[in-house]
DNA sequence: CTGAAAGCGCTTACAG
DNA sequence: CTGAAAGCGCTTACAG
C-alpha cells in the first residue's frame, strides 16, 4: 500500500475525546450520548451534542467499523452490471440498502467462475457484512454460515434466495402462444451449471409441448452476454420453420427479433416472440417485447430482507417467490 | 446499530499476534514480513509466512483500514445504474478499480440534488478513498481538496474530469445529416444545470445551422430518465416537419424513433436520427442506431487514473478528452 | 447515570 | 534486520 493523501481525514481530526473534553464528560459518556446506546442523562446528552456540533465532530467510521466488526457494506456479485436485468437488480437493491444505512459494493464477475471465487475471497477479506451472489456456476465450497443470499439461481450450499414463479409464468407464456394458433413453437433458454430457477422456464415449455403432443424444439446453450445473436442464429439454423418462440430472457428475445429480420421473417406475422424479465421496456426499445415481467423492485426488497435476516442471525425462509406476469407487447399476435 | 452475527469474523479469529508467536518473532516483524513493507530477513519472512499459512491467518482488513486511514473503496454517484450509459461506466470503472485492489460502491442519486448532497456526506463519513461523481447539478460547496473526479459533467469546484470531444464529434454528426441532403434538421439535448461537456453537443448543432443559414430547431428540456418519450412528443409537436434529428443521447434517439413511428414517419426515409453515447448496440436493440459512440472503456480507465492521481496526491490534468466517433447504423441514409 | 480503563488488530516510528 | 511499545478512535463491560 502506498502512502495516500489524507485529504479529508485531516479535516476531520476532531475526535470523540475532544468532544468529551469540550462537554466536560468522559469519552465513554460522550460515546453513549452520541450513539444513543446506553443510558445518558438528557442534560448530559444535550451538552455532548452541543460540543460535537460546536467542534464539527464527524465520527470516524473506520474506528467504529473496526471496533464493531461491521462495515455497513453489502457486496453484490453479478456477471456484469452492463446488462439490463442485473442493472435493475443493482439499482433497486442499492435503494433498499441505502434506506437501511448500508452501502452496496458492485462486483462484476464477468461470468467467470474463477473470478467469482477470487472475488468472494477478496470481499470476505474486506469484511462486508453480507453478499448478494448471482452466479451461473456451482460453488459448493462456500461456508454455509456466511451471510449470502441469491436471486433466481441458488448457489450451492443452500443459501436463501428470491425467485419468480418461473414455472407457472412460463407456462402461461407458452400457453398463450398455443392459444394464438402457433404451430411450431420453439424455446431458447440459457443453460446454467447450477440448479437454477431459470430451468423451470424451459421445463414449463417442454411439459406443455408434451401435453399437446408437439415436438420439443429446445436449445439450451451455454453462453455469455453479447453472444445472444450467435445463439439465435444457431437456433434458426436448426429450426427455420419456427413460428413462435419463447426465450429465457429479453436479450435473447431481442436477438431473436433481429435474426428473424435477417431471415426476412416478419414479427409477429411470421414469428411470435415472448421473452422473460421485462427489463427492456424502460429503454424505449423497439419493438415492444411481449415478455414475462419480473417484479424487480419487490425481488430486491425481498432479497435485502433475506440478507438482513442472515446478517442479524434471524430465522429466514429458504426461498421467496415473487410472481411474474405476462405482459403483452408487439411481438405476439 | 443492532447486534450482528459475526459469522465470518469468528472464523478468522487468528490474529497477527498468533502468527508472530507461532513464528517466534515480534508482531512488528510479523507485520513487516506479511505486508512486505520494511526490511525483513528472507529466513524470517519464510518463517512468518509458514506460520501464517499453518494458522490460516486472514489479516483483519478492518483493523488495517482503521490504522491506515484508507478503505480501498471508491464510490461512484450516478443518477441511476439502470441506464445503459451509467451501467457501462460503472462496469468499466469497477474492472479498472478491481485491478488496483479497490472496490466500487455504487450510489444511485436518482437525479436528485438533495440526495446527492446527502450521499456525498454519507459517503465521506464512510471514508471512501475517492469519489467518481456524475451529476447534472451544481455543487459549489464541496471542498475542492476532496479526491473527487467526474465524467462529462464537471462538478462545481473544478474537479478533474473526463469527457469526449463533444463539439467535434457532434459537428461531424450534424454535418453528415446536412451532407445526406436533410433539409430540416432539429436537435434535442438534455439541459444540465452545470457547465457540462454535453452542452457542446447542441452548440455544435447551433453553430452549424447558423453557418448554413438554417433555422435552429433546438429543444433543451430538463428531464429525468424515463421521460424521453414525452420529451420527443413535445419536440415533434413543435417541429413536425423535421426530416433529421440529432439527439444528445441514445435514449432520446430511441424515443425519437418511437415517436416517429407513432406519427407514421419512416426511419430513415422520412426522418433520420443520430444519437449520442453508443451504448445501445450491446443490447441488440432495433433499429441499430446511428450514433456518436463514446469510448467508455477508455473513459473509465482515464477517470480511474485521474482519481488515483488525486488519491495519491499526484499532479493530474484538469481534463482528459477521449475521442468519440460517429458510427453508422440504420437510422440514417 | 457516569468515568476510567481495557481492548479491538493492526502498523510504525524508535531503539537497538 | 528485529522487538517492545505506542497509538489509531472508537465502544463496552466494570465499578461506582
Amino acid at each position: 500500500m502506498e502512502t495516500i493523501s489524507k485529504s479529508w481525514q485531516v479535516m476531520a481530526m476532531v475526535t470523540i475525546k475532544d468532544v468529551a473534553k469540550e462537554a466536560g464528560v468522559g469519552v465513554g459518556t460522550a460515546s453513549r450520548a452520541l450513539t444513543g446506546r446506553g443510558a445518558v442523562h438528557p442534560d448530559t446528552k444535550a451538552k455532548v451534542d452541543a460540543a460535537a456540533k460546536k467542534l464539527g465532530f464527524v465520527p470516524n467510521q473506520l474506528a467504529r467499523n473496526f471496533k464493531m466488526r461491521a462495515t455497513m457494506c453489502v457486496a453484490i456479485i453479478i456477471p456484469t452490471v452492463f446488462h439490463p436485468f442485473f442493472a435493475k437488480i443493482v439499482h433497486y437493491c442499492e435503494l433498499e440498502l441505502f434506506k437501511l444505512g448500508y452501502r452496496l459494493i458492485v462486483v462484476n464477475s464477468q461470468d467467470d467462475v474463477g473470478k467469482e471465487t477470487q472475488m468472494l475471497n477478496m470481499i470476505r477479506q474486506q469484511r462486508v457484512d453480507g453478499i448478494i451472489f448471482i452466479t451461473h456456476y456451482e460453488h459448493d465450497d462456500i461456508d454455509p454460515n456466511l451471510p449470502i443470499v441469491s436471486i433466481d439461481r441458488h448457489v450451492g450450499s443452500g443459501f436463501p434466495y428470491v425467485t419468480s414463479n418461473n414455472y407457472a409464468a412460463s407456462r402461461e407464456a407458452v400457453k398463450s402462444l398455443i392459444d394464438s394458433g402457433a404451430k411450431k413453437i420453439g424455446c431458447v433458454c440459457g443453460a446454467t451449471a447450477v440448479i437454477s430457477g431459470t430451468r423451470h422456464r424451459y421445463e414449463a415449455y417442454t411439459d406443455l409441448m408434451n401435453e399437446y403432443g408437439r415436438p420439443v424444439w429446445l436449445l439450451k446453450p451455454l453462453f455469455k452476454h453479447g453472444q445472444e445473436m450467435e445463439v439465435m442464429r444457431e437456433y434458426f439454423r436448426q429450426h427455420p420453420e419456427t413460428d413462435a418462440l419463447f426465450t429465457g430472457s429479453d436479450m435473447l428475445a431481442s436477438a431473436a427479433y433481429h435474426v428473424a429480420r435477417e431471415r426476412g421473417m416478419r414479427v409477429p406475422e411470421d414469428l411470435q416472440i415472448i421473452g422473460y424479465d421485462g427489463v427492456l421496456d424502460a429503454w424505449e426499445t423497439h419493438p415492444k417485447l411481449t415478455t414475462v415481467r419480473q417484479d424487480v423492485p419487490k425481488m430486491a426488497h425481498a432479497v435485502v430482507e433475506l440478507l438482513m435476516n442472515r446478517i442479524h442471525g434471524e430465522e429466514a425462509p429458504p426461498r421467496v417467490e415473487i410472481p411474474a406476469a405476462l405482459v403483452k407487447g408487439e411481438t405476439t399476435r
